[in-house]
RNA sequence: GCCCGGGUGGCGGAAUGGCAGACGCAGGGGACUUAAAAUCCCCGGGAGCAAUCUCCGUGUGGGUUCGAGUCCCACCCCGGGCACCA
């Protein structure tokens, strides 16, 4: 029998179907389609060079979803492109002198092929690349809409820089004061003026729009919401001593503990620092003090443990309600960029402002005394920070500590000295890069007329492609007369044109739009936005929760504020996958550890040659059944082994019966099946409902390709006619498409079927396949499984008592004690408790 | 320090408050083979010679319940987020 011995050739059958599908544009999202839309979309890749795991986790885990979708009769738009402006590039291009556009697209192609080879069902025709003008124009005129709206705004800042990126990085891209992308080397401070997205306009409204994301993690929604950070408090204006009408602002969240300010503190970069110093005896060491503070590595600075320090400014303000004079410092540990730069210090309820005053012998005075009362200005140890009762604060002694929040700030706001106020954590977004390789900044700098936004008709400004990078990585754009020598737009003289380009973090906040509009060339969207978005489903690494999520929800709001979109969140539902995980051995320990594959770690698999040793169909099946998504996953060579062992069985089993199978009609009803029938029938039906499930409900893939074991393995016993057969293979393999697509295409194929599986319904299990005449019931003595029985379905309460305490096995159990109660579960089981 | 997740066989992992360990990997035994690979069959939490029997068992200690891996309280450990944010 020549088909006996056919081998299972995963690399022929997977070209085979990945050209079918192709040529019959069978993943090509219809706008005219009659079918419910479903706008999957895993987060695009930045094209590195080559295709990781756990690229082909994300994607694999998308496509199942994509693939279900489409059977279960949705529209589905599944596009990919590619996040192609960024360092990387520019990296290579000092490395080995390839030019980041050419290397970027290499990589592209390079990357394509690497994914149709994993056959994920991609609408191909909807490729889109950032670095190409036809997407950045979009972002270009974008950006002149949110400059128009106050919503894009330049100011000086003092930034943190990289100095091996050479550029200025975003806060959010500082992690523990370290930059990013080298985690080891400190930021160091740059003053500057730039570009600023204004995303604390929106803090709020994404603040707010975390309630209605219900089909997010709570990680991730948590994290969103300590992101944004919103406070209760109040602002309050301290008058300068000898300065009339000018104050000194600070934002707190215990106006409470008004009553209690002893001194002031500002930040090192406050302006008022070498204001109040200027011309006095404290101006020298103001200056020094500042200096070396703003020299200093941001990350020890911020750290709870550095010793706190500040000096005198010589200047004093003057407490609005209880009119004490207190001394203004400048510290080291308040924060510039949050609420106003500035402090009221409360060292008797402020544990770093009761630091700094034990360290300067500045004064402590009690406001809030706890429930059981008697702290003394002379005897605290430690701040007491938690609530109470109003203490030496006037008219407010004796005022619950959370009443006195609300009165201390309603009389400031009477008093035009403040009042309520609410500050968030988030900043707004920073996003001028002195970089090359990334989306131009269209403005267009007159000495005449200032910043000058380019005219929506030069758009776009085309990043030029034949310039080369300057030493140590620099940008050619500012060095390039050719680029950004230009004439005014309103005044014709000579000007100069922005040379900072856009973090790529831009580009990565609309894509999920564009997609739905990637060749239009008239507007950035147009009305198939409205039929698609939002995205139902995107799927990516939990490390975007606080920066990509936010940016993009910024932007979705924002694009809406301009008119170019109706809806205000751009994922309905979000599902953050673990990392792949591979062995490691460290070299200096010498023990083995799970990390992450990492090519600089020298512990990655390439994809491409598990897709030439066991099949693109084995390697997603593999990734999908090791470890429930959000898990991180531990790769393993056996456990790829096993993938491919379940597929050839598969393969092999069905082929050798395939004449007989070919000869029946699939089996279509319960009806007078009994025995082996009767079992297999059941099964199948069982594996339609699981794996519905946990693929639909629960995005527990693991789980759903156990349910397909399961259902294999019944069809290895022998027994059942071939019309049962026949129905419980062809269920497998359309339950097993969306995870193997080309294996079980192929099988199908020599079943007879004409169709492809890719359009096939999903099934649906038959109720009565589902229950069964009989039921086995455990019985329980004490909680202790004692024995089983097996009754009728239908069996009353009473039959089932009676049948569990007539048991030979649950008998001896039973002797000499009497019988408390019985509890029977119905379906499930009897627990007879004794004494 | 604060806020989330988690701790289940040798390993990855299953279990609407109801049979702990589904499914798989590795392992052991056997068949086939000159041999190996591949494949097939059997075993598999621990202990009690063995068992279809008994006891113990889901990080630790308590509690609720007829019944707890699952719920509650305290603690230990691991992972993640935030962290001088006033």
């Amino acid at each position: 029998m020549e088909r006996e011995r056919e081998r299972y050739e995963p690399a022929s059958i997977e070209a085979k179907w990945q050209q079918t599908w192709e040529r019959e544009r069978a993943f090509h999202a219809r706008e005219d389609s009659p079918r419910p839309k479903f706008y999957c979309l895993e987060m695009f890749p930045y094209p590195s060079g080559r295709i990781h795991m756990g690229h082909v986790r994300n994607y694999a885990i998308g496509d199942v979803i994509a693939r279900t979708k489409r059977m279960r009769g949705f529209e589905v738009l599944h596009p990919i492109g590619w996040d192609a402006f960024g360092l990387p590039a520019e990296n290579a291009a000092i490395s080995r002198g390839v030019h980041p556009a050419r290397w970027t697209r290499d990589n592209i192609d390079t990357m394509r092929a690497q994914l149709k080879r994993l056959g994920f069902s991609y609408d191909w025709e909807r490729e889109i690349a950032t670095c190409d003008a036809s997407y950045y124009r979009w972002e270009q005129q974008v950006f002149l809409e949110l400059l128009e709206r106050g919503l894009a705004y330049r100011k000086r800042a003092i930034l943190n820089s990289c100095t091996a990126c050479g550029t200025v990085l975003a806060n959010e891209q500082v992690v523990n004061g370290m930059c990013w992308r080298h985690t080891d080397l400190p930021v160091t401070p740059l003053e500057r003026d730039v570009w600023f997205l204004k995303t604390t306009a929106y803090a709020e409204a994404l603040l707010a729009g975390l309630d209605g994301l219900t089909e997010w993690p709570d990680a991730v929604r948590t994290m969103q919401r300590e992101w944004i950070g919103k406070s209760h408090g109040a602002r309050v204006k301290f008058p300068h001593v000898g300065r009339a009408g000018e104050f000194v602002e600070v934002f707190t969240t215990r106006p409470d503990t008004l009553y209690g300010v002893t001194f002031m503190s500002l930040a090192a970069e406050h302006p008022l620092a070498r204001e109040l110093s200027a011309g006095t005896e404290q101006e020298a060491p103001v200056r020094e003090f500042v200096e070396r503070i703003l020299r200093e590595d941001k990350h020890l600075r911020g750290a709870e443990v550095t010793t706190k320090e500040g000096v005198f400014t010589g200047g004093y303000c003057e407490n609005p309600l209880a009119g004490e004079r207190v001394p203004i410092y400048v510290t080291n540990f308040v924060v510039y960029e949050y609420g106003t730069g500035a402090v009221m210090a409360v060292p008797a309820h402020d544990q770093r402002d009761f630091d700094f005053a034990r360290v300067y012998g500045l004064p402590v005075q009690v406001v809030i005394q706890p429930p059981e009362g008697g702290l003394t200005s002379a005897s605290l140890e430690a701040a007491y920070e938690g609530p109470g009762t109003m203490f030496a604060s006037a008219e407010f002694t004796g005022t619950p500590s959370e009443d006195g929040k609300r009165g201390v700030a309603a009389k400031l706001a009477s008093l035009g000295r403040g009042g309520p106020e609410i500050t968030y954590r988030l900043r707004d977004w920073g996003i001028s890069r002195q970089r090359y390789w990334g989306t131009p900044i269209p403005v267009i700098h007159c000495t005449a007329c200032g910043i000058v936004p380019v005219p929506a008709k030069d758009l776009p400004v085309v990043l030029p492609e034949d310039l080369d990078l300057l030493e140590n990585g620099r940008s050619p754009l500012p060095a390039s007369e050719r680029f950004y020598a230009v004439s005014c737009p309103r005044c014709g003289g000579a000007a100069r044109r922005d040379t900072d380009t856009m973090d790529t973090f831009v580009e990565s906040s609309w894509y999920q739009l564009r997609f739905t509009s990637p060749r239009l060339e008239t507007a950035i969207l147009d009305e198939r936005a409205a039929k698609w978005a939002p995205v139902d489903q995107y799927i990516g690494g939990i490390e975007h929760a606080c920066l990509h999520l936010i940016y993009a929800r910024f932007f979705t709001r924002a694009l809406h504020d301009l008119g170019h979109v109706s809806l205000d969140e751009p994922f309905a539902g979000l599902l953050t996958q673990g990392m792949v995980l591979n062995k490691h051995l460290d070299k200096t320990t010498g023990e083995e550890r799970w990390i992450k594959m990492s090519k600089s770690l020298g512990n990655v698999v390439d994809p491409d040659e598990m897709i030439r040793g066991v099949g693109a169909d084995a390697v997603r099946m593999f990734m999908l059944f090791t470890a429930p998504p959000e898990n991180d996953l531990k790769w393993s060579d056996e456990g790829i082994r096993g993938a491919s062992r379940f597929l050839t069985r598969i393969w092999r089993g069905l082929l050798v019966e395939l004449d007989m199978l070919t000869s029946a009609a699939a089996a279509t009803s319960i009806e007078g099946l009994e025995g082996a029938d009767l079992e297999l029938y059941r099964k199948a039906h069982w594996a339609i409902e699981r794996v519905t499930h946990d693929i639909d409900a629960r995005y527990q893939f693991n789980t759903a390709i156990a349910a397909l074991h399961e259902l294999a393995n019944v069809l290895d016993e022998p027994g059942a006619a071939p019309a049962v057969r026949r129905f419980a293979y062809e269920t497998l393999l359309v339950l097993l498409h969306p995870f193997a697509p080309h294996v079980t295409e192929e099988l199908w194929e020599r079943l007879g079927h004409a169709d492809h599986l890719v359009f096939h319904p999903w099934p649906s299990a038959d109720p009565a396949a589902l229950t069964s005449d009989e039921v086995q019931l455990v019985v329980q003595v004490n909680g202790k499984l004692r024995g089983r029985v097996t009754v009728a379905t239908s069996a009353t309460e009473d039959e089932v008592r009676a049948a569990a305490l007539a048991d030979a096995k649950v008998q001896p159990f039973l002797e000499g004690k009497s019988v408390v109660k019985v509890v029977v579960v119905p379906g499930r089981l009897v627990n007879v408790v004794v004494r």
